[in-house]
DNA sequence: TTCATATTTCGATAATTATAAAACTTTTGT
DNA sequence: ACAAAAGTTTTATAATTATCGAAATATGAA
């Protein structure tokens, strides 16, 4: 993954409205949702929302298609799973462990406590 | 993990400059280096490297501590894992699989509490 | 104390980003 | 053809961020 690409990534998550909005689209799954039903949920002005889609097209981090009269946005999970994966590997000093999901062994364990617990 | 925490992250490693500084102090592992060294690996003038570096602790994502007259920095390894298991739980749909890294094995689906259902 | 080194803070400027009203485009229903 | 519905683009404005020279601060050495 291209370092510019990360960054287009990281960036584009990196801003409240995008991030609710991502996280729509993640929960609604494959199937995707209408960019209208988005912005009825978040309580959007179209424009704010159109911007926002379009930083996150542009990240390739979501995709659209047209359906009739409303476009259907999804989350592209692959393009998640490269950034994820370019965090892992580039950011974690290749302790894997250290930076390895819950759930994934990755031979040497990682107790997933819920951090933060020292005062 | 605050969504805000989460943002902050994103935000500070959705730079050019500052993923480098990070990428290199990840590098550099739990000595970490000198502020000076970084700035003269990176060739960046100093109050932008100070910048820079300002963000990134700001977000969590590094430490300092004096040393003489250099101030050392070093990666927050924890406070990356973190985010990146935000990223893995919230963005990728719960699909562990879809998301983990490669030669990570996904087997063991972890309790995933936490969830936020909503919104 | 005075000097040199290592870094941060201040200040000014340029560049980018977020927001949303108004206008435009596309599609469908009548 | 006309109007309504769903979205996007344009445009303007406000807010935030990045960059660095100059000045300030802290530390160790002479």
């Amino acid at each position: 993954m291209k370092k510019s690409a990360v960054i287009a990534g990281l960036a584009a998550l990196a801003q409240d409205t995008r991030l609710d909005i991502f996280r729509l689209l993640v929960e609604a799954g494959p199937e995707g949702i209408a960019a209208g039903e988005i912005g009825r949920r978040l309580g959007l002005p179209s424009p704010t929302l159109s911007f926002h889609l379009s930083q996150l097209r542009f990240a390739g981090l979501v995709a659209s298609r047209r359906q009739s009269r409303s476009i259907i946005y999804r989350a592209n999970f692959a393009a998640m799973a490269e950034l994820v994966d370019y965090l892992t590997h580039n950011c974690c000093g290749g302790r894997a462990g250290l930076c390895a999901p819950a759930g994934c062994a990755p031979a040497a364990e990682a107790p997933r406590r819920r951090a933060t617990k020292s005062r």
